[in-house]
DNA sequence: AGCGCCATGTAAGTGGTTACATGATTGT
DNA sequence: ACAATCATGTAACCACTTACATGGCGCT
């Protein structure tokens, strides 16, 4: 389950350029399978090599030529073997977990912007996935619905935990501060 | 924020050896900040090129010599400039989700698999973290209970979140029968 | 005049993973 | 006997990231 696997699985849905797909792991794929151009392009050429997908040069008046690709029989062959994997891995790797685990070296500002940035992000990203469906939207496939509904639902729960227990962080200042007093 | 500001974090709390510092690694940092022995060697020997560590050579008998780090002066310099980052990064790659894209290419039994082994890994982490406070649980920072914490909550909400909404995954199976009686 | 979109790609670099190599001791 | 634990490291590999290169069109 590489980039070239999720390309193969987009072309499902029908022809695509790279370029397009580039968009829809935006749209899409972007907070959990980021991809960018100079994964995408080496990924198409070699899925194309391999014979997986096929592709039809499309000339364009005033624009460049496109690279229209379709997934082959034996893409869809691949692809089948790429989701019979039982055990598909969620991966997370956080700095920002790991930064907040050194809470007690930071002091209070450092912490309250660390904070009040990511749930900026996380309110940034929400609205994103809160639009009420968008044309496309509409057609998406249950899967689509249900890892779009993930994403808010995790992510809503993330955000909460923070507000939370931000102030968890601080106790460390507080004790600090009581021993200092108390001493 | 890379593995050696991690080793580079752990050594404010006392010197320890790479192999020490693995198995913190997997006790607290794991779950969102993995890293095994190919990463840890390096990044020590590199922290020790550019004096942010020392070390001191023990022998043990019966068992293999260590290597015992401690945090210099100046990279505990190099750690706070880490941890100015007002940004630090929160990343997923989740092959599971992308899978559960095209869950519609899938047989409801190879759906059904994927959802109860991610299930049962979800499980075994809960229960990893769960441990009713072991004794060095209890001299955790504040930190390190909100970075668990938060694995708790969020692993949680992600667990209930497949629990609730899994049926949405078989609809287009549904969907497809819908069509084929309408026919 | 300059930016952003369309569209494709390459090359170098980054950072982590996996597998290998070594070897004594302790537990089953 | 056999596996696991302690303990350190290297080398090859992998996949993705970043920056570069090209170039016309349309908008402001």
């Amino acid at each position: 389950m590489d980039v070239k696997t999720v390309c193969l699985g987009m072309l499902t849905d029908g022809p695509a350029s790279g370029y397009d797909m580039k968009k829809r792991f935006e749209s899409c794929f972007g907070h959990f399978f980021p991809a960018g151009y100079g994964s995408i392009y080496p990924a198409l050429a070699n899925l194309a090599e391999s014979g997986l997908v096929e592709f039809e040069e499309v000339p364009q008046d005033g624009k460049p030529d496109r690279k229209v690709y379709s997934i082959t029989d034996k893409g869809r062959d691949a692809l089948a073997q790429s989701l019979s994997n039982p055990s598909p891995a969620h991966k997370v790797r956080s700095e920002f977990l790991a930064m907040m685990c050194f809470a007690h070296l930071m002091s209070e500002a450092q912490i309250d912007t660390v904070l009040d940035n990511k749930l900026a992000e996380i309110d940034a990203f929400l609205s994103m996935m809160a639009e009420p469906c968008n044309p496309e939207r509409r057609q998406m496939s249950s899967g689509a619905r249900f890892v779009a509904g993930f994403g808010r639902h995790v992510t809503t729960s993330l955000r909460k935990y923070i507000e939370d227990n931000r102030d968890m962080l601080k106790q460390r200042h507080n004790e600090e501060r009581k021993l200092a007093s108390g001493s």
